[in-house]
DNA sequence: AGCACGCCGACT
DNA sequence: GTCGGCGTGCTC
């Protein structure tokens, strides 16, 4: 059949999980490129999609099952470097491209027409006479940047009859500017802090590298408080230098920057584009919108922000490389540090790694050379790197019920008496990590997945952290029903707390946790009372390690050092020595000497000897060498299959019929299937295999080719985690 | 991801 | 005899 009006067949990527690209008919006389945003039929319903290839490949859908594209959008076209990594990061992480197509879109009302509104600009150079008004509109233009009615008002000081009275005397001209679409660009003529020489030195090579233009991935490794951050700055500023360049920074957690945003507009003098899960739907079309058409400059954002349709990118930086946050967990399994290299060399553009903490993969790539190293090895300014200590809990226990052993309350006692800060880190959210019954032993649990219930006292309840489940706290045994006879086992941060209201009742005290802190506002008002020295003692999970610098603070305990060392994950080692080295960073960072104090029942444990003897060197390298016997990442490949369902013994089944379609093939071995460490979660069974291969071998055909012989149904679900970094 | 088609329990 | 459960499969 032929249709009435001639047209052609092109490939639409929509933003679903669909296996791949459809087909669809587009008139021949309506101008398409690919990457262009179009409105298709699919079902019953109005679709947008991107036109993904105008030349496709033949297909067994014949012309007749076609349908039409509706139009297209007048947006600039999805660039071509976002395109390539759409379909690298499906094809890396075996998801369809459409799943990961609907990162880079999920914008609300992306594609609608914004409100245009009128702007105008200067429209004759230098006019012989001005009135006074007028003369003052002149002096305050910015170049021939266009400023609606009311802005100009504002700007200049005048009148908004002004204005309008020199659109009328052809002195000035509208011109129509989109709603939404304009940030102010960052301030490229600030003066720079001033730079150790290292620092200088580090900075004047990122400058180099942007100015080359190229791809190249760098280590910015530097110990905490040596100034990372103003390193990185100049590869930005030298970036912005550049006319319509881009530049994105990643960070792990943008709700935990607020003293980063500071900083960043004190070098710049205008905050960057912020990007980030949790944006309403206003600031996220802006934001997008802003990336798309080119004026947002500087973004920094969570891991997403890799899938914004940056037009010009000119470099990449990726604060805190080491952290477990860049690795997404759903959806489409990727971890943003690695794929910011690959965005990066697909935009053939520099991108900086930076960590006081690298990560091993990131360590490796460094010293084969694959990577440039830069290393900041003094602290800025007059700070120098604590003194760090052990305090073996075999020696010192502390009564039962309390947590804090007597060398660290000296500690505490000392600093309070100078008058300087202590922070107190245990990384437990909560009150108690667990509650039991002492009259049955029973242990409560969540109904949802294999995990304790944690005792939040604040709210009085007992939380699961896996899943939203929380009940109160009962009085009763559930299990065997005695009166009063639960008891709280161990310690969370709230509970320390309590014990050092109770020891130094007069300190005044906060507590820096998720369940405290809920907003950006909220984390921004701690931080800056601590900073303001409104706080003797800070007790912190997490969250206390992002960054922060707080001048005062001079004593740093870690009531559990332990924490994280067991459990047969072959991370836990370096992930406790980054957490820990961290929250040390977080001592003496000014004028005044700090001292960590690390809690231990395992002095002798590799990690804590690194952090005491400050011999991380020889730690890593240990790591290494057990992971490259191992043939583990990064000497090998690695990849997590997980099988999940309501149904347990449907999810057996499918378990045990993967493991034996195992690939028998050299160079690639076949773990498991086991019960996920995780083996309830949220409801669901979880069984997993693991496959782990030599490094030259391609993971993901040997997955293509086994998971495809394989049916799966009964509502089991199977989830391909490439290189994963957590193990639960 | 939606949404429609399709085979087995409690209602007018 | 019909309404409806959500299990499987398709959408160009």
């Amino acid at each position: 059949m032929t249709t009435l009006f001639p047209s052609r067949r092109i490939q639409i990527l929509l933003p679903l999980p669909l296996q791949g690209v459809l087909d669809y008919l587009a008139p021949d006389d309506l101008a398409l490129q690919e990457g262009d945003f179009v409105e298709v039929p699919l079902g019953s319903k109005r679709l947008q999609g991107v036109v993904w290839s105008m030349e496709p490949p033949p297909s067994d859908v014949p012309d007749e099952r076609l349908k039409h594209i509706y139009g297209r959008f007048d947006l600039p076209a999805l660039p071509d470097s976002l395109m390539k990594f759409i379909d690298w990061v499906a094809a890396y992480t075996l998801s369809p491209p459409g799943a990961v197509l609907k990162m880079a879109v999920s914008v609300p009302r992306a594609f609608e027409q914004a409100k245009s509104r009128t702007a105008y600009r200067l429209a004759v150079e230098d006019p012989e006479e001005l009135t006074a008004a007028r003369r003052k509109v002149y002096d305050a233009a910015v170049g021939d940047m266009p400023l609606s009615v009311r802005d100009w008002r504002d700007w200049a000081g005048v009148g908004e009859g002004v204005i309008r009275g020199m659109v009328k005397a052809g002195q000035m001209t509208a011109v129509e500017i989109r709603g939404e679409d304009s940030f102010p660009a960052p301030d490229t003529t600030l003066i720079a802090p001033s730079l150790s020489t290292e620092q200088a030195t580090a900075g004047e090579h990122f400058r180099d590298l942007v100015r080359k233009d190229k791809f190249q991935a760098s280590l910015l490794e530097g110990v905490t408080g040596a100034g990372k951050t103003e390193v990185y700055f100049e590869a930005v500023h030298e970036a912005l230098l550049r006319e319509d360049s881009q530049v994105l920074v990643l960070v792990p957690e943008i709700a935990l920057t607020a003293q980063w945003l500071d900083r960043f507009k004190d070098r710049f003098g205008e905050e960057p584009v912020i990007w980030h899960s949790e944006l309403t739907p206003v600031q996220r079309r802006r934001a997008w919108w802003g990336v798309i058409h080119g004026n947002a400059r500087v973004v920094v954002g969570a891991r997403s922000a890799l899938f914004l349709p940056f037009r010009a990118l000119k470099l990449i930086v990726v604060d805190e490389e080491h952290s477990p946050t860049y690795k997404q967990e759903d959806g489409v399994f990727y971890h943003g540090r690695d794929m910011a290299v690959v965005r990066a060399h697909q935009a053939d553009c520099p991108v900086i790694l930076a960590s006081a903490t690298p990560s091993l993969e990131t360590l490796v790539n460094a010293e084969s050379g694959k990577y440039d190293w830069l290393y900041l090895g003094e602290r800025h300014g007059p700070a120098e790197m604590p003194d760090m200590h052990a305090i073996d809990m075999r020696k010192f226990p502390p009564a039962s019920g309390e947590w804090l052993s007597d060398p660290l309350r000296e500690a505490l006692q000392q600093n309070l008496e100078r008058g300087e800060q202590s922070l107190l880190y245990l990384n437990r959210r909560g009150y108690a990590p667990l509650t039991l019954c002492r009259t049955c032993g029973h242990r409560i649990q969540c109904p949802h997945c294999s995990a304790w219930l944690v005792e939040h006292k604040k709210t009085g309840r007992l939380q699961c952290h896996h899943c939203g489940h929380w009940m109160n706290k009962p009085r009763h045994c559930p299990e065997c029903d005695s009166e009063d006879s639960l008891v709280a086992c161990g310690p969370g941060v709230e509970r320390v707390a309590e014990e050092v209201e109770r020891l130094f009742p007069e300190a005044r005290l906060a507590v820096m946790a998720s369940d405290e802190l809920n907003t950006p506002g909220e984390i921004r008002e701690t931080v800056a009372a601590i900073v303001r020295h409104e706080v003797d003692i800070i007790v912190g999970t997490q969250i206390v390690t992002k960054g922060y610098h707080f001048p005062d603070l001079t004593l740093v305990g870690v009531v559990d050092s332990d924490l994280g060392l067991s459990g047969g994950d072959m991370r836990a080692a370096e992930r406790t020595w980054q957490q820990l080295e961290q929250v040390a960073g977080r001592a003496g960072r000014a004028e005044k000497p700090g001292t960590v104090l690390f809690q231990t029942f395992m002095p002798e444990h590799p990690v804590i000897d690194a952090l005491v003897s400050g011999d991380r060197d020889n730690f890593l390298e240990q790591e290494a060498n057990a992971r490259e016997q191992r043939g583990m990442p990064p000497f090998g490949k690695l990849a997590a299959v997980i099988l999940s369902g309501a149904d347990y013994n449907a999810v057996v089944t499918v378990a045990r019929q993967l493991g034996r379609a195992a690939p028998r093939l050299t160079g690639v071995q076949v773990l498991g299937p086991a019960p996920a460490p995780l083996a309830y979660l949220r409801g669901r069974h979880r069984y997993r295999l693991l496959v782990k291969t030599e490094k030259q071998v391609n993971i993901q055909n040997v997955l293509r080719a086994w998971l495809d012989s394989i049916k799966i149904s009964g509502g089991v679900r199977l989830q391909v985690d490439i290189d994963p970094v957590s193990f639960f």
